[in-house]
DNA sequence: CTTTAGAATGACCACGTGGTCACCAACGGA
DNA sequence: TCCGTTGGTGACCACGTGGTCATTCTAAAG
């Protein structure tokens, strides 16, 4: 399946394997596909550019690789926490899915940003495809859990469970990047706030999605 | 204040002007900064590239005076929806806001996506006033309403004012991104729906913000 | 010690970029 | 008709890019 180069790459020594991986995680990460620079990461590296190129063939591919290693990082992180929370209560759930995306984004922040830049660089190369992947990802995941919860009558049953996985999927994501990115913090303080702060603040958060903003009665 | 190119610029004919402002959206909301090319720009456009450098100086500056128009934009039409709403109940409101939101992205699709670009894309020039341009815009906006609705009695009060601001802006913007990039429509059928479909849709999101996800008893 | 296969290297290439500036065209006043 | 001013122009520049490949290095086999 896969060409020479790949396996090239893969027989050279395990740290030098590994301080190219990440190194290239971060270039992309910080500059985007188009922007990152191949002179640059391999300046940093002390690596020959030919070597780059022996082992990936292209820029591209040397992307495609990098974003696969991610996504397998947190296909990984997601079946544990599937599996772990499986008797909790849908709410208390999302919470421990939340709290495992946090931990995630702390642990692997990078890969975190090259996934934004991913989203909205529209010419990035293999651009659909990735997505795809990654949404298909997030998607089944979701969706499984509401499917769980709504038979169980934990939830409203009168929304298509598309919708409320987008409501779902758009409540996470969104919470993340307010932890990860300054700009979106605006004021709830959630931008790298510390561990007791940020457990009230998704206390908060969960209880919104549950209840909603209205005044129960 | 302003320099004089900004003067030249805006002394030649209006035609020329309105042609220019409108390609040059295009082309940074397709290609972001540093992917934009003038060559192409002005290749599109017909006008020599010298003009471009002799109106504003810089690649920098066209930007910022492109992104200025469009905030100008944006400020236009939330001032508008905020004074024909003054009366009506509070998520009655965010309803027509999110009308105008739609509107609004239909009518300037390329605005949109270059804020979308902005956001993401973390080395644009001036990013960082920039986006305290619009983040102060739509906070500013938000904050009034939920003060508004929260002395009105209309929403909770266990959560402080950043906080449902963040929860709001938060959604609203989702709703728009499902509804302009068919990644985040997820299989809600939002993106791109036509107007009835979009009302329905419209009327679930924020019956889920005003009620939760929770059953109600 | 010599041979040799294959990995590592970095000078080099063609290209597209943002930006410049010497020149040109047009036009109003004399 | 001539001149002077001013906006418009595009060939040109230095630079950084992704990618190449003839050469050098390394190390195991004979």
């Amino acid at each position: 399946m896969e060409d020479s180069s790949y396996n090239l790459f893969n027989r050279i020594p395990k740290d030098k394997r590994e301080r190219l991986l990440h190194a290239s995680i971060e270039e992309f990460a910080e500059h985007g596909f188009h922007q990152a620079s191949i002179n640059r990461l391999v300046n940093r590296l002390g690596i020959a550019k030919g070597s780059i190129f022996r082992y990936f063939g292209s820029k591209e591919r040397l992307f495609a690789f990098v974003f696969d290693y991610a996504i397998e990082l947190v296909k990984a992180r997601l079946r544990g926490i599937r599996d772990i929370t499986k008797e909790m209560p849908f709410f208390q759930r999302l919470k421990s899915i939340l709290w495992v995306g946090i931990n995630f984004v702390e642990q692997h922040p990078s890969i975190y940003r090259l996934y934004l830049k991913m989203i909205f660089q529209e010419n990035f190369p293999l651009r659909d495809e990735l997505l795809r992947k990654v949404h298909l990802m997030s998607a089944e995941y979701l969706t499984s859990l509401v499917r769980d919860s709504i038979s169980k009558g934990e939830i409203r049953n009168d929304l298509d469970v598309d919708f409320v996985v987008f409501f779902l999927n758009s409540m996470l994501d969104r919470f993340l990047q307010a932890y990860t990115v300054a700009f979106w913090d605006a004021g709830t303080g959630i931008y790298k706030a510390p561990q007791e702060e940020l457990l009230r603040k998704v206390d908060h958060f969960v209880s919104v999605i549950e209840k909603g903003l209205a005044i129960h009665e």
